[in-house]
DNA sequence: TGTGTAAGTAAGTGACTACTTGCATTCCTG
DNA sequence: CAGGAATGCAAGTAGTCACTTACTTACACA
């Protein structure tokens, strides 16, 4: 029984390696120091076993949150940013995985799509609030500009390690310079102080 | 002989549809109209017929051209986002295998980084000339600006299959919204009269 | 007509895969 | 100490995989 965790992380640990037919039973019960016949006799095949696995997942992932009331734009959203790359370059390989096997495989995927959707939909909301307060010279649909945003967040978290040279430098602002960008096609004015990204950091998020 | 184009496309579709793995030298000679033995023959391997394939696919890739001068920065760069985000909708299978497996068999992906960084180049080199004319209001790093335009192009040739609600509709109008956005982070004042999608696809782009 | 070349057929090899069965071991609990 | 549940070990099954060998067929060309 409590071999049973050990099995799941072994399982998305290999799955992020290799993928579903890479993912051989062999090498998920060595990677969890676990006999073969162990998984077949907890999960009943290999196929249960993975899809709970990627359940397993994505339930323990925590997004920062965005205030419901904007009130230093650039701060606020540059965090928002920062942990949102953070999450996506932690779980790159599994990513890259999971959208391989989507097409063939959407059962075992599906949970995926669930955070992506979460923080697209607290961006927009965010972004909203930040238009109804009129401090957006511009005009923008908030779709469109939370879609630009994350794609740039989210192409960066994939594929800076193939073409590191193809992304701004360093990469620890990168966040940060995607958000300033954005801000700027809103024409949101930037009032906060200059604040190093050691301090944005330390100074995690507040809720709604 | 009038054989091997046909295994190299079928080899190029297969593995689009099921990666490395799932690419059996049955699957690819059943696909392709030939015996299994045939594949082995002219190319020795599995692997070695889909290195080949990877590469005579990353071949026939042509892209828009930007001006070298820019002269109406949004209908130019709207052509070329409009024409990049064909390209990849067309081989997101293959681009999201490809990714996938890059990890494990490098050797079988490196030809795919050509076509992003070429592009990534091409639009830097548009981009800093942008700057230089003086047209741009904000002070803005080409490359951070590239990165930012392309990831949402890239998100948005890979992700709305999976979550058309998180991206702009329509699906037709994305690479044109994301462009102005990015024009207006960089402060370039938008001259050309309102031209259809229709009409800006049929009048194709200009070389250097 | 003879020869070389590309293609096909048939059969098989050894390795690996998911999964099963039978039995022994450990350990917790009553 | 007895009984049951979780786990391990050894062996095996049926299927698939990449790849090979040996032989045949079809066609081009001289």
């Amino acid at each position: 029984m409590h071999n049973r965790q050990e099995i799941l992380d072994a399982a998305a640990q290999v799955f992020a390696q290799h993928g579903f037919r890479g993912s051989t039973t062999r090498r998920i019960a060595d990677a969890a120091g676990v006999n073969e016949i162990t998984i077949f006799r907890q999960f009943g095949s290999k196929e249960a076993l993975l899809r709970e696995a990627m359940k397993h997942m994505t339930q323990s992932v925590g997004l920062a949150l965005l205030p419901d009331v904007p009130s230093d734009p650039e701060r606020e959203l540059t965090l928002w940013s920062e942990s949102f790359i953070q999450h996506l370059r932690l779980r790159s390989s599994i990513i890259r995985k999971t959208m391989s096997e989507m097409e063939e495989r959407p059962e075992l995927s599906e949970c995926a799509s669930y955070v992506p959707r979460q923080a697209s939909a607290d961006l927009c909301h965010y972004l909203t609030a930040l238009k109804r307060q009129g401090r957006a010279a511009e005009k923008f649909e908030p779709k469109t500009a939370a879609a630009m945003l994350m794609g740039a967040i989210f192409a960066d978290a994939m594929g800076r390690e193939m073409m590191p040279d193809v992304y701004p430098q360093p990469q620890e602002k990168a966040a940060q310079m995607y958000t300033r960008l954005l801000l700027r096609a809103l024409g949101v004015e930037i009032v906060s102080r200059r604040t190093t990204s050691k301090q944005t950091k330390r100074t995690k998020q507040l809720s709604a």
